[in-house]
DNA sequence: GTCTATAAATTGATAGAC
DNA sequence: GTCTATCAATTTATAGAC
């Protein structure tokens, strides 16, 4: 009785381990440079029964491309516990901030992927990284359309794309310092931010 | 004599071409996903003479590096003509926008480059996508800094990090119109900006 | 479900004829 | 200088024993 439900928690594990390691190791080498025996040698798994698992390399950055998603609903749900949508967004920034030296090291994990992912033949997983990124900016624009901003989705892009923007030059010049400057420049942005007047 | 002119003529020019193809195609497929052969079919060159003119795969990489370090080069030097500060960077990004449809399509070059050869193992590489980044924040900063702003290098960071960033998203995104409405908000905060008063 | 052995294909690079 | 043929290594994926 015991028995027959070990393996089977087991191999529940096994998967779980291989897309937490893939996410990992794709994010820190790449999706080109990293071989199956990478992942299946850091998730502790035999190459070969990979397969049971995911029937192909693609379906292996895709499960990589969900722990990240995972993890950004995770943050958003935490945010969204902030009363105040201002605060929920200096605390994003802070966040990356925190990140700054995983960011200088090795990019935005989702933005990383998308470059990556963009530049392969296959098309089938060309927009999935699109969606994780889309997802971010729509959190982002809720946020400021409940602040009264006039053009949220704008204001959206604008503090997406200087994310995007500051790990990848962060990461090219292997300076986390970017990351702090710019990040610290996104708070004074949104403080100056105000919601126009709707008494007049 | 004639004779012993045009072989030296074409060998340079198969030496231009491979560059200039190698520069065209890594942009679109990415450096991993490019084989020699696909260069060297682009270039109109047998695939094992390629190796007569570039050593090793990675200096095909560098001399596409060096093309678009060129492009660079030519396209500030035109900017250094025009008399205001504030209209170079404004040119700088009507340029940006012009190029929305190809990067939407494929990136930034440099800014692609860079993502793909930091995830190299090799190391040789690493830096030198960071090297040409660099230029343009320097030139950028210098721009500012005639302008005579404070934080000339800060502004320059934020213009090239927004740069980056939109860049990437358009790709990401598929959209070119995101090149078209960052590019405007970019020109309108240039616009914005104003040298602290020497005068008090 | 798990694992070993290996197939099948690709690709960076070289040898050597011309 | 130019090109063909090919090597050697890598890597995705499968077949089949346990």
């Amino acid at each position: 009785m015991t028995d027959s439900v070990k393996p089977r928690a087991r191999a529940a594990d096994k998967r779980r381990r291989l897309a937490t390691e893939a996410a990992r190791i794709l994010h820190e080498q790449g999706v080109e440079r990293t071989t199956l025996a990478d992942i299946a040698r850091a998730a502790d798994v035999p190459v070969g029964n990979v397969y049971y698992y995911f029937k192909t390399k693609d379906e292996l950055v895709l499960a990589a491309l969900s722990e990240h998603s995972a993890h950004l609903d995770e943050l958003t749900n935490r945010l969204d516990q902030l009363p105040d949508p201002r605060d929920r967004l200096k605390t994003l920034i802070e966040a990356w901030i925190d990140q700054r030296e995983v960011a200088a090291r090795y990019g935005c994990p989702t933005g990383t992927l998308a470059v990556e992912l963009d530049k392969r033949a296959d098309g089938t997983l060309d927009a999935e990284a699109g969606t994780v990124v889309r997802r971010l900016l729509e959190w982002s624009g809720d946020q400021f359309r409940a602040l009264g901003l006039s053009d949220p989705d704008d204001h959206a892009l604008t503090l997406i794309s200087a994310y995007q923007g500051m790990s990848l030059l962060a990461n090219a010049l292997r300076d986390p310092d970017i990351m702090a400057r710019q990040g610290a420049r996104l708070l004074h942005w949104l403080d100056s931010l105000e919601a126009p007047d709707q008494t007049t």
